[in-house]
RNA sequence: CGCGGGGUAGAGCAGUACGGUAGCUCGUCGGGCUCAUAACCCGAAGGUCAUAGGUUCAAAUCCUAUCCCCGCUACCA
């Protein structure tokens, strides 16, 4: 195979203050499908991902579980490294921010940039509220002088600091993005840094801190840690060996400038900002391109624990296997914006393509090839023209996904590589090996086909590998094969002549009901919630709110907040009903069973009203009722809304009612 | 008027730089087939392409206005 050269990628290291979701691990799943992808194509690939490990809310979280920093960051980092390994990721090096060579050559890193004048002692000043100790940018402040959390008044406050000099590379770092339109992916990235942060005038970044103690330390200036960003984001060099003296390492030699940083978009500024200019200030070359990938949102919403929609790679992979898991976020992630994951789409996507698709292919080809001639493949050099278009889609496909590698849209390149499994079950149909079997001349003929589909399904796989490495073993196993190398993938027909199958296939995917995966996953859910409420109780619920507390976390603050927001009265679907009948509930006590007329549809629904209200007087009301409330039963009746009541301090009820008379189905706004 | 992205069939998406029969996957319905994991193959139904104007022989695609969603708005890892 030739030697395309080396190809550097990193995904951003995480920070061990939690459990990775799916939509963290998701990063690190891509990350690794395109080093095993580059691997295949020819080039020379270094992986590396790792683990962000200091900072305030670490040394914090430490402190308040009665640990030190470093025991709690070991702790985490075995966590991510074990979900980052059980996920099948061929990392080449998972660097720890506390690694020794890694502080080491930070220190010596903001030491050289402190002599030559990029960075400067000058003194952090800001609005800080003593109540959440956070410190607020002038546009967070809410009347004046008040905390946009707590709504206590903030004051100034400063601390002393180091400051990156940054206005003096933004003319440089502006040039570059304009002539290296790759360096920001996507695209609407590269105007948001552009038009936000570079254009109006670039602030100089503060880069140590003296109010904590968990981090590098400034050799030269005790009272301070080397703040995080000029630490995590060194680990693309110093994981190589870099030097500031310049006796580097050999990977560094080799490797650097990367290719490829895949990040979350997030976290876009940091990496197509800050880390191009500590580049430039260090004089070495910036890596090639720098992707901020969507997210993963859980049915459209952000994951929280406390309300038990977080999904963990390892919970699913318990249900549904590891390559499933990859293909699914593989799959369904678009390019640019956010992608969806439920459990339902999750079971659609495995069914359809994984097992149906792919699976079966796989399987029937093997069983026919067994029942016909006893596992050997073979050419009968029988061609008819049907086959022709079916080797065209086969070796025509590489070039496609290369196409769509070549611009990280995964998604794209494996939608190629199933169009070509479906192509050959196509190709079943229309050459009917059962057909075929049922004549004596036509032998040949069978044998030509059940060789083609044999090694179209060995050159898709081959494609399909990097993303679904186990199942690309598995299905090699079972042809008795090995994947190609991705030059070979132009020619049709390297199968062995004469080679034997396995005669006794696998099922490579179970198709999945939904009804049982959903049960597992309730049990998920239950968990999670009991979690989240232990962990309340024992007072993380106070971090939550510290959480909240910085900038750019607005949809937290929610949490904190006296006020709902709009949308979430949004959520209360309200309307006018009418009560065409009403009845006791022969049950219970309390209940009275009503027939509402909603629009066109008339539901049932419960309501405890008894004494209040006779079911007599019931009938004819409109009432304003609830329609998007869960359905549930009560005393065996299922209902479907609530009526809405007011209730006094005497238990007195009242029936909300419209002031005039409205049509059934009216919504209420 | 801070900047940017988006609103296309029940669901998830493509198509929009160069206007010309609205496409893919899943789901639904009908048919075929029986090698296979109720699978596979074929066909059908389903969309006023957010809304309102405009340019044009022709607009999802160009222009204008409006509505809605989302991201970014700086030292938070």
């Amino acid at each position: 195979m030739t030697n395309k050269g080396p190809y550097y990628i990193t995904t951003a290291i995480a920070y061990t203050s939690g459990k990775p979701h799916i939509g963290n691990t998701y990063e690190i799943i891509m990350a690794d499908s395109i080093a095993r992808y580059k691997r295949a194509d020819g080039y020379d690939v270094y992986f590396q991902t790792g683990s962000d490990e200091h900072g305030q809310k670490i040394e914090e979280r430490a402190l308040r579980v009665g640990m030190t920093p470093k025991d709690f960051v070991d702790e985490k980092a075995e966590d991510i490294k074990r979900i980052w390994d059980h996920m099948n990721t061929s990392y080449d090096r998972f660097i720890r921010t506390t690694d020794e060579d890694h502080e080491r050559i930070v220190q010596k890193i903001f030491k050289k940039l402190y002599q030559q004048g990029d960075i400067y002692l000058g003194a952090y000043s800001g609005m800080y509220c003593k109540e959440c100790e956070a410190f607020y940018t002038l546009s967070q402040i809410v009347d004046g002088d008040k905390c946009p959390i707590c709504g206590n008044p903030v004051h100034e406050e400063n601390e002393p600091a180091y400051f990156f000099k940054m206005s003096k590379y933004v003319d440089r770092l502006i040039e570059h993005i304009n002539t290296h339109p790759k360096f920001i992916q996507p695209e609407s990235r590269k105007n948001e840094m552009m038009n936000n942060f570079l254009l109006p005038g670039l602030q100089d970044l503060c880069v140590s801190r003296s109010s904590f103690k968990w981090g590098i330390p400034v050799d030269f200036d005790e009272d301070h840690v080397v703040y995080v960003w000029l630490d995590a984001l060194s680990n693309y060099i110093t994981g190589l060996g870099y030097d500031p003296d310049g006796n580097h390492g050999e990977l560094y030699k080799k490797y650097w400038p990367a290719d490829l940083h895949l990040i979350g978009k997030d976290i876009v500024r940091f990496h197509t900002i800050y880390w191009p200019i500590f580049l430039m200030a260090l004089d070495i070359p910036l890596p090639v391109e720098v992707f901020g990938h969507p997210w993963l949102l859980q049915g459209g919403e952000k994951m929280s624990k406390t309300k038990g929609n977080v999904i963990y790679a390892d919970d699913m992979a318990d249900i549904f296997g590891v390559d499933a898991v990859r293909y699914f976020v593989l799959h369904d992630m678009p390019y640019e914006n956010d992608g969806v994951i439920t459990w339902e789409l999750v079971i659609e996507r495995i069914n359809s393509d994984l097992a149906n698709t792919i699976g079966n292919l796989v399987k029937r080809t093997i069983a026919m090839t067994n029942k016909y001639f006893d596992g050997i493949v073979c050419d009968g050099k029988a061609e008819e023209p049907v086959d022709e278009e079916l080797k065209a889609v086969v070796t025509g496909a590489y070039a496609k996904v290369e196409e769509d590698m070549e611009e990280l849209r995964v998604s794209e390149a494996l939608k190629e590589i199933i169009s070509v499994f479906k192509r050959l079950n196509k190709y079943i149909d229309e050459t009917e090996p059962w057909v075929l079997a049922k004549d004596e001349n036509k032998k040949d003929r069978l044998k030509t086909v059940l060789y083609n589909l044999t090694e179209g399904i060995v050159i898709a796989t081959s494609l399909l590998a990097p993303f679904t490495p186990a199942t690309g073993e598995r299905i090699a196993e079972q042809l008795n094969t090995e994947l190609r190398s991705f030059d070979k993938l132009t020619e049709f027909g390297l199968y062995p002549q004469g080679n034997k199958v396995t005669d006794s296939p696998e099922i490579l995917f179970e198709r999945l009901d939904e009804k049982e995966v959903m049960e597992k996953v309730q049990v998920i859910v239950e968990k999670q919630k009991a979690e989240a409420a232990a962990a309340a109780a024992m007072g993380d619920i106070g971090d939550a709110k510290k959480e909240g507390a910085p900038a750019g976390e607005g949809k937290k603050k929610e949490e904190a907040s006296p006020f709902i927001e709009y949308d979430d009265f949004a959520k209360l679907a309200l309307k006018v009903g009418e009560i065409l009948e009403c009845e006791e509930v022969e049950k219970s006590k309390k209940l009275l069973c009503s027939k509402v007329k909603i629009g066109e549809e008339v539901r049932q629904i419960l309501s405890g009203l008894r004494p209040k209200y006779t079911a007599e007087e019931m009938v004819g009301k409109k009432v304003m009722v609830l329609t998007n409330l869960k359905p549930r039963k009560m005393a065996g009746l299922m209902s479907e809304g609530m009526l809405l009541c007011a209730e006094d301090k005497d238990g007195e009820l009242a029936l909300m009612v419209p002031e005039k008379d409205m049509e059934a189905g009216s919504e209420i706004s």
